[in-house]
DNA sequence: CTGTTAGCGCATTCAA
DNA sequence: TTGAATGCGCTAACAG
């Protein structure tokens, strides 16, 4: 910058203003510099201007300790890519923390390596907010949002789908398709989204007077499992079971999808002796055999507007987010799910 | 920092020294310091330190334009997931570096914005490195590495598979299996992998005596396509023909799983009438009906080695890393592909 | 082993 | 409209 305001002629501040404010610089002086500025092939340093002013245009993701393409599949993928994409939009960068599996105990990378220079963070799924001290990103005002996941109660605007709800919804459907006894394939023990949805399957039964037992539940291990894996172990336990439901729910598409191959390949019909429900609506599973009803995530939904939020929460001047936002699932129906079928001791004549 | 200098009766400089260099200062003062530091919850600036050693821990992450998500399926989320994971695992964090789409033709926003901040950048992909003067990324030293895409021509260190040499090797196998037609699904015309597959297609052909023609090319228009849309309009073409070939090479899987699923529906038995080679080996595969047969991308690996390679690159010490390298992509053989069918007129009798 | 000093590159006062 | 001076928080010489 030097180079420049001695070859410009000019002194390092008009430098900086022609650059910054072009507005309040002569327009022949701003001319001057900024030939000058092409000619040396300057790039300004944004760690200096950092440091300045004290904020930078950094974001920082912090994705859940599960990868992003497993477990609840593309989904922190998608949210994500949105994400990063509306930041840059606004001028922003999207930093994505390390997970502090190493150093673990010792300090937490993410807090101390990117400190001073991210200007706001978004959690996405069950990422964890390293804790600390006052001035860590919980204590110490670092914007904070929440996608995915409800952090509500902890304070934190919270970019969510009612997962709940939803899953209330499509279990509500297959009641009124005759299913009266389920098979729920759960997700990781403990995890928000297995909380959220089974949570909804309880609901529906409850509100159409049905016991709790009229789920059988499969799965749900506290370590983590591949969802693909979970679904042929779960198609297993129901091929086992002497009274089988007849109505599949999983916790996850990828879930359902290897469910649904694995219990057809042992000669199970779907919707025919079964009906199958995933959650999260992957683009795959238009072209299942069946193709395979979902509750889709709206990710691209979720991620821009948890970026809308930070943003908001960043720009002093604009109205504070809502401390919660519910965006919908949508009901993808699909052929795998159909009427129950007749009762066995009561199935009359098949069609010839 | 001063604050905890001030706490602890010390300088600053021994503040710095203390939390960098543990070894080189007094044990009691050093406790002192750290009991200080924690009292304050004192937070180091890195934006600071980053401007003062005039060097950084974050890594630029290009990507293509096209989503992480789409095109190539989640390829290239898992590579960025491995890049992601490997640099953590070596301290340094992973800067996504926004696609300059908006003021495209004005400056480059990832290269000016974290200019001084950036130690070092993966290109994924089809990812374009911005242009520009002297100090540019490619121009002005930061190093670079390319993953999935071969840039070792224009001397930028490359990790890929070898796309070309793996579809070679699965379209003999067809032909050993008696298949003289083929069906090839484009993917986008003029991109990287599209070229490598198509030829690994094209060297099969030749090596085998075969003529060009033996393969009917579909699809692979300039526009950006989702491949599941792809898939279902070749599956269209295919069963328009005439007379069809008995093998489908798709360029990627999102495109041969909407392929099959398309002829299964329209009648066409898989692999009887027709086998299906996809490329990528999303994990889904395994669950389609029939599974389908794929070239597992080796994206773990890539990504851990791209990541390996620009350490390796920045670390002076070490030796240069090789211009390319290159990981074996791995055939994943399944139900998808069989012996061609024995052509119609000749075709004797039926099983009972 | 520790304190003093200087400066990384920039934005911003305050004068001129 | 421009220039000179100051300091953001930190590290690395160099003395002590």
């Amino acid at each position: 910058m030097r180079d420049v305001a001695r070859l410009a002629g000019v002194a390092t501040s008009t430098v900086s203003r022609a650059l910054a404010q072009p507005g309040r610089v002569n327009e022949a002086t701003r001319r001057r510099i900024l030939a000058a500025a092409e000619q040396l092939g300057y790039v300004p340093n944004a760690a200096a201007r950092n440091l300045r002013v004290g904020t930078s245009n950094i974001i920082m993701a912090v994705l859940p300790e599960t990868t992003i393409t497993y477990g609840t599949s593309q989904i922190v993928a998608e949210v994500l890519q949105t994400v990063a994409a509306t930041l840059s939009d606004n001028g922003f960068n999207l930093l994505i923390a390390g997970r502090s599996r190493s150093r673990a105990g010792e300090q937490h990378i993410p807090d101390l390596a990117v400190s001073g220079i991210v200007r706001g963070a978004i959690l996405i799924g069950s990422a964890e907010l390293p804790p600390g001290g006052r001035r860590s990103p919980a204590g110490g005002g670092l914007p904070v949002v929440s996608v995915l996941e409800d952090r509500s109660a902890a304070g934190i605007p919270s970019v969510i789908a009612d997962d709940r709800r939803a899953m209330r919804g499509a279990v509500l459907r297959l009641i009124g398709l005759g299913h009266r006894s389920f098979f729920y394939i759960a997700g990781p023990a403990g995890s928000y989204h297995e909380a959220e949805r089974s949570g909804g399957l309880a609901d529906a039964l409850a509100a159409s007077g049905l016991p709790e037992r009229a789920a059988v539940r499969h799965g749900g291990s506290h370590t983590f499992q591949d969802g693909f894996e979970s679904g042929v172990e779960a198609a297993r336990a129901w091929l086992a079971l002497e009274s089988r439901p007849t109505a599949a729910i999983a916790c996850w598409d990828d879930a359902a999808i290897a469910f649904l191959s694995t219990v057809r390949q042992q000669g199970a019909a779907v919707p025919g002796d079964l009906s199958v429900l995933g959650f999260d609506g992957v683009p795959v599973g238009a072209f299942c055999e069946p193709p395979l009803t979902t509750l889709r995530q709206p990710t691209a939904e979720l991620g821009a507007k948890a970026a809308e939020t930070l943003l908001a929460l960043l720009d002093g001047g604009a109205p504070a987010p809502p401390l919660r936002t519910t965006l919908p699932n949508q009901l993808l129906p699909r052929a795998s799910i159909a009427a129950a079928p007749k009762r066995r001791g009561r199935r009359t004549s098949r069609p010839p």
